[in-house]
DNA sequence: CGTGTATTTAGATGTTTGGCTAATTATCTA
DNA sequence: TAGATAATTAGCCAAACATCTAAATACACG
């Protein structure tokens, strides 16, 4: 893998993934209420899960039989600021030269 | 292919991608001069900027023999906004609920 | 302890992606 | 118009990805 930005924007680059990012903006849910909401098995949200936990962006603990997810909401917002660092939205055309390669923060 | 924000991740989620528009926040480039400072062919170049381009995120003029790339800084910003809606970083934990599903903007 | 429910892990498969080299297209200039 | 230079398109391949079914693991509870 690459650095973390990357290892993020690939996991919010899925829209099935950004669509569970969306619901467990709206509360907790446990891995069957998820999967209970999209058309494709178990399995596979089980492992999208699994890459949005890679990118730390949800984090998830055992309760009795469930297994519950939440957004990790201050990653997301490093994440907005990065990429918004990165491309220094607003200051543009004057001519700046600052920030080289995209080190990772 | 899905709706545009997921064209727009996807073309954000490669490094080398990234590391483009980077680039060219600091002023415009020819795709020859992009490709100098890669280790990678420019075929690959021109494929990556091309991705940019289907994703609006690049736009680009030629000039004489050159065919110069330019950043969409706007489509740039609108991504971050819809991002930073989709998240809507910030407003949680009160229990709102507005925006169900990810729908074009 | 044994059965049922929730979830993940394993393993297979088709598609997409990022890279390459070779060939083509477009423009400039002698 | 012939070469030279810039960039893209075409075609190929290997690695990564999303999905599936089947099997394994973890709990709960009678």
């Amino acid at each position: 893998m690459d650095n973390a930005l990357t290892k993020t924007m690939q996991a919010l680059a899925d829209p099935t993934r950004r669509a569970i990012l969306d619901m467990l903006n709206n509360g907790d849910l446990s891995a069957g209420e998820i999967a209970a909401r999209f058309p494709i098995s178990a399995p596979s949200i089980s492992h999208h899960l699994n890459v949005l936990k890679g990118a730390e962006l949800v984090s998830s603990r055992r309760e009795g039989q469930n297994i519950i997810y939440s957004l990790n909401a201050t990653v997301v917002q490093e994440v907005m600021q990065q990429l918004m660092q990165l491309f220094r939205v607003g200051e543009r055309t004057s001519g700046g030269q600052a920030m080289k390669d995209e080190s990772d923060a």
